[in-house]
DNA sequence: CGTTACCCCTGGAGGC
DNA sequence: TGCCTCCAGGGGTAAC
C-alpha cells in the first residue's frame, strides 16, 4: 500500500497526538509480521516519552532518547495506523498497539507484510534493514544531476530503477507510473537512454507528484487510511495508475497495462515514448 | 554485477 | 451459493 505520501501523511497526522506523551503499554496481538516483533517493547518503553517521529523512505521511526532507541514500523502492502480511544476493542487484523494515556496508535496489517522492530542506540539507520536506504526524492540532494549520473550507462528499465530502494526510497508502484507519465517517459525505457532534458523534467514530476499526493491525503486504493480514519484522495487524480483499458486523459489513447519484473505498470502508449 | 522468480499473507473480484 | 484463479501501495532472498 503505503508509498512515501501515505507515510509521510500517517506521520503528520500522529505527530500533533502522540509527541512528548508517556508510553503506557506496548501490546503486540500478533507477533507474527514478516519479521517478529520484539516481546521486550512494553519493558522498553513503559513511562517513558516519545521525543520525535521520522519518515526514511516508507519507514516511521520513534524515537525514544531516555530508552535508549528507536521503534521502527514500515506498513508493507496493506499496513495502516490510526489513532483510537483507549477501550476500543481491536478488530480483525489490529496486531498492535502503542498506548498513550489519551489515545492509542493501532497498526491493521491484513496481509501480515509490515514489520515493527527496535534499534538500540542514537541512530536508527544502523539496522540492517535501513542501512542500504538510497536517496531521499524531496530532500536537496534529490537534483536532475543526481538522477542522471544514476542512470547513466544503464540497461534498467527507467521504472524499475525508480523503483530500488537501494538506490531511491519511497517511489512505489502508484507513483512510480504517474511520475513517468506527467515525464512522457515509457517506464520500460532502458534508464540509460533517457537524454538530459527529459530526466531533468523525470526528477521534477517526481517531486511534484509525492509533494501533490502528500497535499491530498495519500492514496487509499484498498487498505490505506489516514490516521483520524479518513481516506486520502490522490487515486482520483491518477492519470495512468490502475486505468487498464481507459482513455488517456490527454490524448484519448487506450491505457496499456504491462508486467515489469513481477509488478504491473500502467503506461500511455502514445503520450510516453 | 544486473535482472528475474519466488516467497511471505489475506481478501476481494470475477469466471464458471 | 461455491470453488477456483488472479490480483493487490512492498521487499528480502535465492537463483540465473
Amino acid at each position: 500500500m503505503p508509498e512515501l505520501p501515505e507515510v509521510e501523511v500517517s506521520r503528520l497526522g500522529l505527530l500533533p497526538h502522540l509527541l512528548d506523551e508517556p508510553v503506557l503499554d506496548c501490546v503486540a496481538r500478533r507477533p507474527d509480521l514478516r519479521l517478529p516483533i520484539p516481546q521486550d517493547l512494553a519493558a522498553r518503553l513503559t513511562g517513558h516519552r516519545l521525543r520525535a517521529i521520522v519518515r526514511r523512505g516508507k519507514y516511521l521511526l520513534f524515537h525514544w532518547p531516555t530508552a535508549n532507541g528507536w521503534l521502527l514500523l514500515h506498513l508493507g502492502m496493506s499496513g495502516s495506523l490510526r489513532l483510537v480511544p483507549p477501550v476500543t476493542a481491536a478488530g480483525a487484523h489490529d496486531h498492535f498497539d502503542l498506548c498513550f494515556p489519551a489515545t492509542v496508535m493501532r497498526l491493521k496489517d491484513p496481509r501480515r507484510f509490515g514489520v515493527v522492530l527496535w534499534q538500540t542506540g542514537d541512530d536508527p539507520e544502523t539496522h540492517p534493514l535501513l542501512k542500504h536506504l538510497g536517496m531521499e526524492p524531496l530532500s536537496d540532494g534529490f537534483t536532475a544531476d543526481w538522477l542522471a549520473t544514476l542512470a547513466r550507462g544503464r540497461k534498467t528499465p527507467i521504472k524499475t530503477l525508480l523503483m530500488d530502494a537501494r538506490l531511491l526510497v519511497g517511489v512505489g508502484n502508484i507513483y512510480a507510473a504517474e511520475s513517468l507519465f506527467r515525464a512522457g517517459i515509457s517506464p520500460l525505457r532502458p534508464a540509460g537512454t533517457i537524454g538530459a532534458a527529459r530526466l531533468e523534467k523525470l526528477a521534477t514530476t517526481i517531486r511534484e507528484t509525492l509533494r501533490e499526493a502528500i497535499e491530498a491525503g495519500g492514496s487509499s486504493m484498498r487498505d490505506y487510511v489516514r490516521s483520524d480514519g479518513g481516506a486520502g484522495s490522490f487515486q482520483l487524480r491518477c492519470a495512468v495508475y490502475a486505468r487498464a483499458g481507459q482513455p488517456c486523459l490527454q490524448c484519448g489513447t487506450s491505457i496499456r497495462q504491462v508486467r515489469q519484473a513481477g509488478r504491473s505498470s500502467f503506461y500511455c502508449l502514445q503520450c510516453q515514448k
